[in-house]
DNA sequence: AGCACGCCGACT
DNA sequence: GTCGGCGTGCTC
């Protein structure tokens, strides 16, 4: 390889193209996959090797590779493909997503100063001068420190183009490894030990342990009473040799439990049966897994993790979010100990980088983790789980705005191997493709644990409730069960759906809100802070005692929060003990786990949050379940908001009645009538379904259509309308000109949110069923690079 | 991202 | 007339 095009680690959105650089000979071996470090205008930058360049301009002088990241080439192949696939997927340049595969967003960071040069011909000015001989004495400086001298910007420029100084880099790797010290015998050390000498026990004694442990690290040596300097000893005689080794931070090593076998259902048979045979073969195939709330899911995960590790592959398991998956996690150790690694978002980018380095070494057989470690390295990847696979959180929201299913599929098919989705309640895209074999399905309607019994659910009309005068939040059917519950000695779970659920603050006699100054939001009122604050910006500001509009002292907080909810819990009586679990009370890393754990010990009776406490736990003592608002969401705007209230209710459902107890399930609504409704409490996915397809069809709505979402953000409504408009008129022209019936555009029409940190947003909509058509049209546009103009892809929400 | 170039307002 | 504001464009 001569020349060899490069892509350029660097966070912009406005670089598409590749650059050549020569390859210096001592760096001949460099191919494809490669980090290296190379010259980018005035900095040393880090770069990906994409391809070797064979059409070179000899009119230009290329820059060469300075060095290289790493011992070996990080991308393979498959990797790559992936990588270009993505780019093209979803309108983004590929340096921006080669990124993500690595860990950390830097790998290397390089300080530039200015060095006077050894002879200097030119003449210089006085300034000039100056600054030159103060660098002779005071060496090598920074751009901001010589700007901050008198007149140095103008003598550095100056220096600069009379090439009277020059640019000396320092380049520091970021990440650093983690490595201790390993001590091996050597062959002298066994024939040291088999001769024997009485005189120098310790030493002896060293070598023994040596020769039995093969490779001991210092704190192994003390813990059999053997000091450093005995250590020391037998390294200077050549009897011991030093070496370093990495190690592999992990996070989650404490969590060993007990493997437990549990007796498998047909259903769970059939599953691992069907999915065992593309594991074994390397082959890609996608399987639907649509089981039940409690049908054993995780425990089919398990076996056919464990299929592909007998055959010596590796598996990539993805869950929504970590703080929700203990339980696998818990399970997944319990069966291949420290060979499973997990990964989330809260790793160090050095843990991250030991994390996905087991991978790529093959030293871990199973990576766990959250949506980005869809992009982690394989040694011999051999399955791909999805646990929740309708969840939102595994589409990135921002820059590249990527679907983990959407990656992981690609990836499975490059790496043949089989990829499981695994839901109770499946996105309607993959269940529409199960249906048309796309996709293989596969289901679980049983519970092996209450023999396939569902809780009772009961849906409460709050309209009804507020007309008797019962203004609490609580419904008499709610308050009545939950009562007995306690009494029982049984536990509950109160779901507040989040949005109707933020308490704001309204005039009474003008209907004035208070807003947020710099967000087109209210602003919510937070009782523990005694303050309001924008859940967008941030802004805060003191509680009203007026209203500023009409000065009326009328104000009045609607809406309740969980905070509220908790007040009134505990006004039923001294039985009932609540806990809370949202966003405000999970901020610490385990958290979340230690609410979990004292109300499944019992210290706490009632749990109420947020949708957090819908997800993931298994708690066999809850009998019942509560849901407050539970057709909040459907007025939402959005086309998917019947299918998240859907999922969201048949989630919280589940967790009622886990254990040998039946559970029941109470739904409190202001339109009780509604169908979505209705089914969510009947479990009646596939006639949901069927419903929603329909109308989906009607509507020209995924998964009939694809979509692609475009958002203008200008600190100017009216600028950015005209830009928005622009690209509407420019895209209508096109798609006339091609003829193109197939591609509908609506919009610009403001965001919900018209206006965050004073920016506002302006969104159009396209759905089109040539969608690839309209990406070229809008990559080959001006409006590829204009930094206030994103294109989401599939986007999880339109509104 | 950095950094240079370039075109307009407030100062020695 | 010069310093320096940040809008625009380029980096093999």
């Amino acid at each position: 390889m001569k020349f060899a095009q490069v892509a350029i680690n660097l966070p912009v959105k406005n670089i598409f193209q590749q650059f050549t650089y020569k390859v210096p000979e001592q760096l001949d071996f460099l191919a494809e996959g490669w980090r290296v470090v190379v010259p980018f205008g005035k900095q040393l930058l880090e770069g990906f090797i994409v391809g070797e360049e064979r059409q070179v301009d000899m009119t230009l002088n290329y820059k060469e590779i300075v060095d290289t990241l790493g011992t070996e080439p990080w991308f393979n192949e498959e990797m790559l493909t992936t990588a270009h696939w993505m780019a093209d997927y979803y309108m983004c340049s590929l340096a921006e997503v080669l990124r993500l595969f690595i860990p950390g967003k830097k790998s290397i960071v390089t300080v530039a100063r200015y060095v006077a040069s050894e002879e200097c011909a030119a003449d210089l000015t006085n300034y000039e001068q100056e600054l030159y001989v103060y660098l002779q004495i005071n060496g090598p400086m920074l751009r901001k420190d010589i700007v901050a001298l008198e007149k140095g910007a103008q003598a550095l420029k100056g220096l600069i183009t009379k090439k009277a100084v020059c640019l000396d880099y320092e380049i520091k790797q970021k990440i650093k490894n983690k490595s201790i010290n390993i001590y091996t015998i050597t062959d002298a050390g066994k024939e040291a030990l088999l001769i024997g000498n009485k005189r120098i026990k310790a030493q002896m004694a060293a070598l023994s342990i040596l020769q039995a442990g093969n490779k001991l690290t210092a704190a192994e040596f003390a813990k059999h009473k053997i000091s450093p300097g005995t250590i020391r000893t037998l390294v200077l005689k050549k009897w011991a040799e030093k070496s370093e080794e990495r190690i592999l931070r992990d996070s989650y090593r404490a969590q060993g439990e007990r493997k437990e076998i549990l007796q498998l259902t047909d259903e769970q048979k059939t599953a691992i049966t069907t999915i065992g045979v593309p594991i074994t073969e390397g082959k890609y195939q996608t399987f639907l897994l649509q089981g039940i709330t409690g049908s054993g899911k995780t425990e089919v995960y398990l076996r056919l993790a464990e299929k592909a590790v007998a055959a010596g592959k590796q598996a990539m398991v993805l869950v929504p979010e970590i703080a929700l998956t203990g339980q696998i996690i818990k399970r997944f150790k319990s069966w291949f100990g420290n060979k499973v690694a997990v990964a989330h978002s809260k790793l160090s980018p050095g843990e991250r980088a030991d994390v996905w380095q087991r991978m790529h070494s093959g030293q871990a057989d199973i990576l766990i983790g959250v949506r980005s470690a869809v992009f982690s390295p394989f040694a011999h990847l051999g399955l791909i789980i999805l646990d929740e696979e309708h969840e939102y959180t595994y589409k990135q929201e921002e820059r590249p705005n990527y679907h983990a299913r959407k990656v992981a599929l690609e990836r499975a098919e490059l790496a043949q191997v089989p990829v499981v989705l695994g839901s109770a309640t499946p996105d309607l895209e993959s269940y529409y493709k199960a249906q048309n074999n796309e996709y293989t399905y596969l289901q679980l309607t049983k519970r092996p644990m209450t023999g396939g019994r569902l809780p009772a659910v009961e849906i409460v009309d709050m309209r009804a409730e507020l007309q008797s005068g019962n203004k609490s939040v609580l419904s008499r059917p709610l308050r009545k069960a939950l009562t007995e519950t306690v009494q029982a000695g049984e536990q509950a779970i109160i779901l507040l759906n989040r949005r109707g659920f933020s308490t704001f603050v309204m005039c009474r006699d003008c209907g004035e809100t208070i807003t947020c100054p710099n967000c087109a939001v209210a602003l919510v009122y937070h009782a523990k802070e005694k303050l309001m604050r924008c859940h967008y910006c941030g802004h805060t500001a003191p509680i009203p005692d007026e209203c500023p509009k009409c000065h009326s002292r009328r104000i009045k907080f609607f809406g309740t929060g969980t905070e509220k909810a908790e007040g009134e819990l505990q006004a039923l009586g001294e039985n009932i003990r609540p806990i809370r679990m949202d966003q405000d009370s999970t901020t610490a890393k385990f958290a979340h786990e230690d609410i979990l754990q004292s109300f499944i010990n019992g210290s706490y009776n009632v749990l109420l949050g947020t949708q957090m406490v819908a997800k993931g736990h298994d708690i066999p003592n809850v009998t019942l379940v509560g849901v407050l608002s539970a057709d909040s969401q459907l007025n939402l705007p959005d086309f998917r908001s019947g299918e998240r209230t859907f999922a969201l209710l048949t989630q919280a459902a589940g967790r009622a009645g886990r254990g040998e107890k039946h559970g029941s399930v109470i739904f409190q609504a202001y339109d009780a009538d509604n169908s979505v409704l209705k089914m969510a409490a009947t479990q009646d996915y596939a006639g949901f379904a069927q419903v929603e397809l329909e109308a989906r069809k009607e509507l020209g709505y995924p998964p009939y259509t694809d979509l692609l979402k475009i958002t203008v953000l200008h600190k100017a409504q009216n600028l950015g309308n005209a830009i928005a408009q622009r690209i509407v008129n420019f895209l209508e022209a096109q798609c006339l000109a091609q003829k193109d019936n197939s591609t509908q555009i609506m919009g610009p029409f403001p965001a919900i949110v018209a206006m965050v940190n004073n920016i506002y947003r302006i969104n159009i909509l396209i759905k089109s069923t040539n969608m690839v058509v309209v990406k070229q049209i809008l990559m080959s546009s001006e409006f590829k690079a204009v930094k206030n103009i994103y294109f989401d892809v599939d986007p999880v929400s339109v509104i």
